[in-house]
DNA sequence: AAGCACTTTCTTAAAATAGTG
DNA sequence: CACTATTTTAAGAAAGTGCTT
């Protein structure tokens, strides 16, 4: 599902001398729309159907939907924070749809970077659990994690030359005029599909999470080595002894060629193991 | 294509500060 | 002084870059 859409996401208006418009605020300082007062959509299609750069439409006016659209972008209500934007109309939007970033100065070709995530619990329960056994994963474990867990294995094949997937936009491409006038005569239906199915390249990366984990994981044993009493981290829990690590040839140095899968002959410190009931939990709610 | 090291950007919670009764 | 509200700071995490295998 590539929805390409170029079209203007911030209209162009002329230059104002105040510095008070919604804008003009977000253009120095990007905010969770959530601090924006409402506001009304203006008629035309760019304005009813925001777009977001990266091509993604954010919620027009649906009062419809109930903030759980997916399992993927929306975190349990224990939380403080909570992964939800107001747009304007005041619908809670998950943050994957932030427009975080300003508007693009006319002329800068600076490419979007992919707004930071922020994984579920029961995803981080996921893929710890998965950490903790398995600390490289093969290709199709990785699709058969990402799947599990409603996030995205990695990127998006498409984009050759793109490293992380987010921008696979390729060619510019503008969307056939079905797709508008669909768009427009069934907005909440389209809402609401892409709430339900929103694309992989949306979601939090399996792969990238654990790389990053891995470099956690080091960065603890490197901490844990040079002060071995201090060290209160979480891999240093329970065994005295100075974090064997990864059974030789494991975690430690996959240099010699991919490492490719393993697993980890004793899972050193079997804890922060959650309750299975959620790993799996039902993937799509509305 | 995947890995690592390092960097950048963003989120969040805690600390610090200001305002009010 | 106690309490609340707002601002600042710092740590941690997801994603980006550049390189190697």
């Amino acid at each position: 599902m590539n929805l390409n859409f170029t079209s203007p996401v911030h209209p162009v208006s002329a230059p104002r001398p105040t510095s008070f418009f919604i804008e003009d605020i977000l253009l120095h300082k990007p905010k969770p729309l959530r601090e924006v007062p409402p506001e009304h959509f203006p008629g035309s299609l760019a304005s009813r159907v925001p777009l977001l750069d990266y091509g993604y439409p954010l919620m027009p006016t649906p009062t419809l939907l109930a903030p759980h659209p997916h399992p993927a972008l929306h975190k349990p209500e224990h939380h403080h924070h909570h992964p939800y934007f107001l747009t304007a109309s005041g619908v809670p939007v998950p943050a994957l749809f932030q427009p975080h970033a300003a508007p693009e100065l006319p002329g800068k070709h600076c490419r979007r970077r992919k707004a930071r995530t922020v994984f579920s619990d029961s995803q981080l329960s996921g893929l710890e659990k998965r950490f903790e056994i398995q600390r490289y994963l093969s290709t199709p474990e990785r699709v058969e994690l990402a799947t599990a867990l409603s996030l995205s294995e990695t990127q998006v094949r498409g984009g050759s030359s793109l490293r992380q997937g987010w921008h696979f936009s390729l060619p510019p491409l503008q969307p056939p005029q079905f797709v508008f006038n669909f768009i427009l005569s069934f907005p909440r239906l389209f809402f609401i599909y892409f709430f339900l199915n929103p694309p992989r390249a949306l979601l939090p990366q399996v792969k990238t999470w654990f790389q990053n984990r891995r470099m956690k994981h080091k960065k603890q044993l490197r901490k844990t080595q040079d002060d071995p009493k201090g060290a209160g981290g979480e891999e240093s829990r329970g065994q005295s002894s100075p974090e064997p690590e990864l059974p030789e040839g494991a975690a430690a140095e996959p240099r010699k060629g991919p490492p490719g899968p393993f697993l980890l002959q004793d899972p050193e410190d079997e804890v922060d193991i959650l309750e299975d009931g959620d790993l799996l939990a039902a993937p799509h709610r509305l």
